[in-house]
DNA sequence: CCGTCCGGTAAACATATGTATAGAACATCG
DNA sequence: CGATGTTCTATACATATGTTTACCGGACGG
């Protein structure tokens, strides 16, 4: 994608600023008006360049018909119901570290009432029998207990897994949902499992 | 906030509906358009309507100036990049009849902007071998063809289905993933068949 | 039966807004 | 220097688009 100038730049900025407040694009005589100029054309000039490389879309003849193109994630478009993503946690790293944050994506708001949800990447085979695949996106709502059998994320001292979570009178079992592991046993009380949270939901892109 | 009637919120939607595949707001005339209208004043007046009880908020004689506020009032869902969730198709039923939209729900914005894309439930156990189950909802991106094996939705006569699709010489082949169902083969070229589009998520709820 | 919404037609009207033409000042670069 | 690109002024022009006035028919409750 082509360099911008600190001016096209300035333009872009502005529009998105624009979009982030009310929602929709200002107009090209807003936008002239926002920077003082006294004439439309400069506007559309760089209207015109940052369509033309990319910045941006455009529904010719339309009023206000600019879309923003491309993932600049400071000010883009406001981020609304969004849930973090949390990368496969590193060992030793705090689950929601902002350092973890890999992307921000966006729920049913449903789902959203509990303050706190995160999507965690799954990594390995172990649930396929789950119909949850190496990659997919598993939506944790934390809490520390979850029912017999549920999907839950544990912590087992510093990785986190999803699992099938069963408590028994003395131990925590955390079955996979694949025949070639088998389940984790855990002594009841033992500080190094812990439930994170439970899943209430898979996302998965294809390709 | 005050009930809407069916038809406000047939307006609702489709301006929801627009301003998710364009990003920006429809304009009045193209309200009209859409539902066929011959005057622009219905379609002011429903407007208006939607600014007074609160679901929308307006930039009074600027163009395309519509803002949706707060939440969908029947769904609880966000009213920003949202994607129709289609039902099961039933048979003879255009599939993107405004009459079978059940929801709108979010999509992450780096797949909101192909306008089209819709949400639809699955029905059958067919495909769990690719980890699609009964009741998930696969995110579907209109497109006449898709490539071999992918997995598409299909129309067959008056059903739409999703299977990996294969083309041949002369024929077409939509393979189910479950061992219990066989292959569906067409002829090429007959009318019975024809791609809808291609799945490029999965979203499914636990619980 | 009457008043009141709801949902619409028809025809203008006013203006918000994108686009075009002609050119100028100023920088950068070969 | 001459060419080129950026940024901008000035002035129109064309049209996209919100707004308004006048009126109609049906549904519905009192």
């Amino acid at each position: 994608m082509k360099e911008l100038t600190d001016r096209q730049r300035q333009f872009l900025d502005f529009i998105r600023y624009y979009i982030a407040g009310h929602s929709f694009p200002p107009s090209i005589r807003e936008i002239q008006a926002h920077f003082g100029l006294r004439s439309t054309k400069g506007v559309k000039d760089h209207i015109d360049r940052l369509v033309e490389y990319g910045y941006l879309r455009r529904m010719d003849g339309a009023a206000r018909a600019l879309e923003l193109v491309g993932e600049d994630p400071l000010t883009g478009t406001p981020m609304k119901d969004v849930v973090p993503l949390v990368g496969t946690v590193a060992a030793g790293m705090p689950l929601l570290a902002e350092e973890n944050i890999e992307d921000y994506l966006p729920v049913p708001s449903g789902l959203t009432r509990t303050e706190g949800m995160f999507y965690l990447r799954v990594s390995g085979d172990s649930m396929t029998g789950a119909a949850i695949l190496e990659g997919d996106l598993v939506l944790v709502r934390p809490q520390p207990f979850v029912e017999q059998g549920e999907i839950a994320v544990v912590r087992i001292g510093d990785e986190a897994t999803v699992k099938r979570f069963f408590r028994h009178e003395d131990r925590v079992e955390l079955h996979s949902e694949n025949p070639r592991y088998r389940p984790i046993v855990c002594r009841d009380g033992s500080e190094e499992t812990r439930v994170v949270g439970k899943v209430v939901a898979v996302y998965r892109e294809l390709e």
